[in-house]
DNA sequence: GTAGACACTTGATATGGATCAAATCGGACG
DNA sequence: CGTCCGATTTGATCCATATCAAGTGTCTAC
């Protein structure tokens, strides 16, 4: 599949989110195109992780915030007692760490589930930014506050809705999110494991595989492990409660 | 009930923020003093609500956040199918409505728990702001990255805890909060009813209830309605095996 | 290709907290 | 001071999901 690619640049040379396939989803969406050179001058391009590898930890000092160019990041909370709590997960054109500006270190800690690629955005020349760019700013606010929003809607998954409810709320806010980056809704493969699902939505393993078999059961989706095709997506709409917001954010 | 109040000041008449007992917790604190009057200038002051009043609600169109002054205040997503989600309790100096800009309408209702009155920040005006005070910038990021940490935790606590483990963690974060503002750590009256909390914390009523009695046996704590005298504050912290951060934010 | 390790599924059983039901408390108001 | 209604407590029972226990599948590395 992968075929060499010729020329990898090692990093620096200078980013063009301008031409960048998730200009439109990313930070350059708040931009004007002729301050887009100024995004361009702060944002350390290309850096890669392997699976398993940490973007950051709980024990990082914190620097920057990173949007994921490609493949995905999840991000979870490790106690003292060493137990984790999954708090989210990245996809192309999100931006992870903003639940840790002003605070010493990463209050998460960040993973790539998959070999990912990442912008990173240095914070203390993304503030400065932000002062100047208004428009700029602006989007900060509104990202973050999105996150909060989500982050409540997540409390209330995890509180109000039953197994079969918090899968089916996460399926669709994944296909939602596909749909966004113009790939398929309805075929895609999950890039994290049974587990990771498990613990962001508060259940346990066994409860989320049988969720999956029952689901498949019913005709709702089919799923050979990360394979997932969502066959009736109104079903699952039905099925889960909350859609709504989860959906369209 | 409500004596009539003699000369309620509409509202204008400049503020003193410079003045406010809270302005080593509200935004005043990320401030100059000689830039203070700025932020004199564009807030809305001495808006009062009793107790159950809305200061908004998600039909209102956003235009502002609100900082606590004196009172308590309790916000919450309704859904569609009209059940309750709470998602916050705030007290004086903590900022009401993070979780909405740049969204149309607020994200959450938010309503009175007692007779409450808050200081407005309309966010055009304090965006604007924002743009001139890098401090003051750098601190909305702080105070919004800090809601997402919170929301986090409380997702924790739903997912990952029982409900003594979830009830010991509010009652310390609680104390923490009291402390913050130079009162008792250890005796004070809860703003919020017995149904509130079961509904933050995703129990029922009636377990709330039976944890209450459960720690007052144990000695732990003594309740009689509201009112919390917290006996041993160490036990507490060991039955909430994630009381860090709740604690110390 | 095979060993080992991990990811996932399936089944049987246990349990924390929900739910249902009812009593008691407490405050607002006449 | 008594009434009424909502808030709180207490008790009995039930259920969704955790937990425990075995498989079975699948990927990696040698």
């Amino acid at each position: 599949m992968a075929q060499a690619i010729p020329f990898r640049q090692a990093s620096p040379l200078k980013a063009s989110c301008n031409q960048c396939s998730l200009s439109n989803l990313c930070l350059p969406l708040a931009i004007e195109e002729n301050d887009l050179d100024r995004l361009e001058d702060i944002v350390l391009q290309g850096r890669i992780f392997n699976r398993g590898e940490h973007i950051f930890d709980q024990s990082t000092p914190y620097r920057s915030c990173f949007a994921v160019k490609s493949g995905s990041i999840k991000t979870s909370i490790i106690t003292e007692s060493g137990e984790e709590q999954v708090t989210g997960f990245f996809m192309p054109g999100e931006l992870v760490g903003l639940d840790s500006i002003g605070s010493e270190h990463y209050a998460c800690t960040a993973k790539a589930l998959e070999r990912t690629s990442v912008c990173e955005f240095p914070i203390d020349k993304l503030e400065e930014l932000t002062g100047k760019l208004p428009e700029l700013q602006h989007h900060m606010y509104h990202l973050m506050s999105q996150e909060i929003q989500n982050s409540h809607q997540l409390a209330m998954l995890l509180s109000k809705n039953t197994a079969e409810e918090r899968i089916a709320a996460l399926l669709l806010s994944l296909s939602s999110r596909f749909q966004r980056r113009r790939m398929s809704p309805t075929n895609f493969s999950l890039p994290m494991a049974r587990n990771d699902i498990a613990n962001f939505l508060g259940l346990a393993v066994e409860t989320v595989s049988r969720v999956f078999t029952r689901f498949q059961n019913q005709g709702i989706i089919k799923a050979r492990g990360r394979e997932v095709e969502l066959l009736d997506i109104e079903a699952l709409q039905m099925v889960s409660r909350e859609f709504s917001r989860q959906c369209n954010n």
